[in-house]
DNA sequence: CTGAAAGCGCTAACAG
DNA sequence: CTGTTAGCGCTTTCAG
C-alpha cells in the first residue's frame, strides 16, 4: 500500500509538497506537480480517508439511520426509495454513506451520539423513527447535523423533508367529495408516527371545510399493516353502512381495504371508492389499481442529502424542506350512487 | 470530543493503561479498569474508530457495491433485500456497511480497487454487476476479500453465494410439463447475466429431459424489464401459436406477459400457463396471482455478509454457498386443455 | 515555491 | 501489572 511517503521519496520531494500537490493547492510548481502525479499513479496510490478523517476531523461520510432495515420491512420500499435518492446527491457531492441500524443500536447498547462519534460521521439522516423513540430526543438535544425525513423537528442543527401531509390528505378527500362522497371513514396508521397525525389532521379538515362533520368513530389504526388495516376496514364497512368512501394512509392498508370489499362482496369503486397513500409500485398493478397521493419518495432521500451537505458546508439555507404531494387517479374511485 | 488521553489524565495512569483497559485485556488490575471504566463513561467517551482503523489496518467495515441503487431500480426490491440480510448480520458481527455506487465509480473515475482502498474497508460485497463489467475483472484479481451475489466467480479471495438458478428453472418446466404443457416459451432477461444464462441452461435441460425439443426461437429476452417482456411475449404468442405456456426469468417480466395475455384476449391461466422468477411481493398480490420460482432474497444477503466475515476473521470456509429456491405454486397456472 | 516538525487518537512492542 | 516510546498516513502551521 503506498504512501504520500513513498511518492516523497521516489519524486524527490518533501511530503508536505506531495500532500498539497494531491490536493490541488495552488503554491506547487508545475513541473512538481507533474512529476508527483506521474509517481502517484506509477505505485498506484490511493489516499487513506481514514487518515485524513482523523488529522481533518472529518469523514466526508453521512450515517444513515434507518429503523426500516429489518426483514419484515422488505415489503414496503419506501425506505428503499429514500436510500435511492439519498445515495444518489451524496456520492455526486462527495459523500459516502454509512448505514446504521437501530436494532443494532439497541442490541449493542449505544446512544445516537456514541455511534455517530465512533464513527465520525458528519452527519446523519434519520428515517423511520417513531416519535417517542428516545433517539429522537437525543438527536435534537445532541450538536451532531442531522437531517430528519418526514419528522418536523428542528433544532439549530437539526433539518427536515417532508411532504406537506395534511395537504395530502386533503386532496384526497376533496377527490372523494367532488364525486359526491358524504361518508368518508378513514384507515389511519397509528398515534406515534407524525405523518398518521398530520393525515389525520387534513382528514379532519377537509371535512369542516365542506362542512360535513368528523366522525371520530370512522377513523381506526391500521398501524400501516395491510393485514390489519383489512380487519379495520371490515369493521369500519360493517359498523357504519352509510359509508361509501375510505381513505387509507397508507397503499398497503388500502390494498387491505380493498381485500375486505371484496369479501363483503362490495365492489370497487361501484359500491365502494379507495384512495390510498404513497403510490407504491404496488399501487398501479392491483386491481382496480389504487387512486392515490402520490409522494416523491426518492425525491425526499435526495433533497434530504442535499440539505444536510449544505449544512456540513456551512451555506445558508433553509433547513424545513417541504416536498409537493399529486393526487392520482385510477380505478378506485368513483362516483357515488347511494 | 473526549479521548483515551483526557480518561488517562482524569483516572492517574497512562494511555497504554486506559487502552488495554478498555480494549479487555487482561493484564489490567481490576480495580485499575474500574476506575478507568468510571471515568471514560462519566466523560462520555466514545472510542474514534478512525484512529483505530489507521493504526490497526483494519476498519470493521465492509463495502457494498450495487449497480442497482438507481432511480429505476426502485420498483424491483431485490437489491433492497439483499441489503437488509447484509445490514443484518454485519451489524451483528459487529461490521458496519459502506455503500459505494458504480454510477459513482465511473463518474468519479475510480476503479473498484481505489474505491476499496480509499475507505479501507476490509472486504466487499457485490450485488447486480454484470458479466461484462470490466470491475468484475479488478475484483478477481485484486486481493481484497470479496462474495459476489449470483455471480459463480471464485479466487483465493473471492466467494460467491447464489441459488441453484439452473435448477430453479427445471422446477418450472417440471411444474408446466406435469400439468400437460408441451410448447413452453420463454422469456428471459438478457445474455449478459449469469442468471439468465443459468437459468435458460435449466431450461433446455429440463426439456431435454421430458424429450421435448428445444426451439431457441421461442425464446426471448425481455431484458428485465416489464415492458419489454410485454412485447416479447406478445411476440412469442402470436408467432407460434402452439405456445400454451411461457416461463419467464423474473416476476416482473411475467407481470408483462401477463399484460400481452390480456391484451390478446387471452385467459392466464385458462388459456397460457405462466411462471415467474423472484417471488417479489408484487407477485402475490397481481391478478392472477403467479406461480413463481422463489428464492429467499434477504438471506441472499444473509449468507453473503457471513461468508465474507468468516473469510475477514481467517476461518475456514465454504466460498461458494448454494441456497435452495421453491416454486411456489399460485394462479398463474393450471393443466393444458388445447 | 518547498521542507521540517508537530500532531490527529489510537495500539503495540518493549522495558520495567 | 504499568508506563515509555514509536508510529499508522495524513494535513498544517511556520520557517526558510
Amino acid at each position: 500500500m503506498t504512501t504520500i511517503k513513498d511518492i516523497a521519496r521516489v519524486a524527490g520531494v518533501s511530503v508536505t509538497t506531495v500532500s498539497r500537490a494531491l490536493n490541488g493547492y495552488s503554491d506547487v510548481n508545475e513541473k512538481t506537480r507533474q512529476k508527483i502525479a506521474a509517481v502517484a499513479r506509477e505505485l498506484n496510490y490511493s489516499p487513506n480517508t481514514l487518515a485524513r478523517g482523523l488529522v481533518m476531523q472529518k469523514s466526508k461520510t453521512i450515517g444513515l439511520l434507518v429503523s426500516g432495515i429489518s426483514r419484515e420491512s422488505v415489503k414496503d420500499n419506501f425506505t428503499f426509495e429514500v436510500l435511492c435518492g439519498v445515495n444518489e446527491r451524496a456520492s455526486t457531492l462527495g459523500y459516502d454513506l454509512i448505514l446504521f441500524n437501530t436494532n443494532t443500536m439497541m442490541q449493542r447498547e449505544k446512544t445516537y451520539t456514541q455511534l455517530c462519534r465512533e464513527r465520525r460521521v458528519d452527519g446523519v439522516i434519520i428515517q423511520g423513527i417513531k416519535k417517542d423513540d428516545p433517539y429522537l430526543k437525543e438527536v435534537v438535544e445532541s450538536d451532531i447535523p442531522c437531517v430528519l425525513v418526514d419528522i418536523p423537528v428542528h433544532s439549530s442543527s437539526v433539518g427536515y423533508v417532508t411532504t406537506d401531509n395534511a395537504l395530502g390528505a386533503k386532496k384526497a378527500v376533496k377527490h372523494l367529495v367532488s364525486l359526491g362522497h358524504q361518508h368518508i371513514g378513514m384507515i389511519n396508521g397509528h398515534g406515534d408516527a407524525f405523518v398518521s397525525r398530520e393525515r389525520l389532521r387534513g382528514f379532519s379538515q377537509a371535512l369542516h371545510e365542506y362542512r360535513i362533520p368528523f366522525r371520530p368513530e370512522r377513523v381506526l389504526d391500521g398501524e400501516f399493516q395491510e393485514k390489519k388495516a383489512e380487519e379495520e376496514a371490515l369493521k369500519l364497512l360493517t359498523e357504519h353502512k352509510k359509508v361509501t368512501a375510505i381513505f387509507c394512509a397508507s397503499d398497503l392498508m388500502a390494498l387491505g381495504a380493498l381485500k375486505a370489499c371484496k369479501e363483503l362482496g362490495l365492489d370497487v369503486p361501484k359500491d365502494i371508492s379507495i384512495v390510498g397513500y404513497d403510490n407504491i409500485f404496488l399501487a398501479s398493478h392491483s386491481s382496480p389499481n389504487l387512486t392515490t397521493v402520490g409522494q416523491e419518495v426518492y425525491q425526499i432521500g435526495y433533497e434530504a442529502a442535499d440539505l444536510l451537505i449544505e449544512m456540513l458546508e456551512g451555506k445558508e439555507t433553509n433547513m424545513k424542506r417541504y416536498l409537493d404531494t399529486k393526487l392520482i387517479i385510477r380505478e378506485s374511485t368513483a362516483k357515488n350512487h347511494s
